[in-house]
DNA sequence: AATCGTCGTTCTT
DNA sequence: AAGAACGACGATT
């Protein structure tokens, strides 16, 4: 489903479970679901809430709102650090480290870089929040140019 | 800057 | 099924 924002038009797919995933505008996608033309029905209004929680993401404010996520098709502790990755507030910052602590391996900091790598929802689950211990910014999917713009926006540059 | 410890995931046997 | 390789790390030297 294609999302319009101010900064480009994002990809949402939906299962029947929830949001499964969300790629950035001109990303080729790696679900083959993606290429609706027309707007699939829309019986929950997850749509138009994943919308608003985008616009609201992209602005820098935490959203009030997220659709129902679709994490059925993970690993239990990439489950437990993206879950850790919701608590964090806009406008902080975790270190690596400290998500995985969060996650229950306190040692699996590098672990939990995997884990926010393969995040299929960025953004809403704000992987962007998590910065290498060293101040430097670690790595983002979309390209770290991204991942700077975000930070700045929530007025969180470490 | 180079190295080593660490650990979940993924890729190879 | 078992083992090796690979990082969006972190601490040490």
């Amino acid at each position: 489903v294609a999302i319009p924002t101010a900064d480009g038009t994002f990809m949402a797919h939906f299962t029947p479970r929830g949001l499964a995933g969300l790629e950035f505008p001109g990303q080729a996608s790696p679900h083959p679901a993606a290429a609706w033309h027309t707007p699939p029905p829309d019986p929950h209004g997850w749509v138009s809430i994943t919308r608003t929680a985008l616009a609201r993401a992209l602005a820098g404010q935490s959203p009030d709102r997220l659709p129902p996520l679709d994490w059925s098709r993970t690993t239990s502790f990439r489950r437990r650090v993206w879950q850790a990755l919701l608590q964090i507030p806009a406008g902080q910052t975790r270190t690596y480290a400290a998500v995985a602590a969060e996650a229950g391996r306190p040692r699996a900091a590098r672990a939990a870089g995997g884990a926010c790598g393969a995040n299929p929802i960025p953004v809403l689950v704000p992987c962007h929040r998590v910065v290498a211990a060293g101040g430097g910014l670690g790595g983002f999917s979309a390209g770290p140019a991204w991942k700077a713009v975000l930070l700045q926006r929530e007025k969180a540059c470490p």
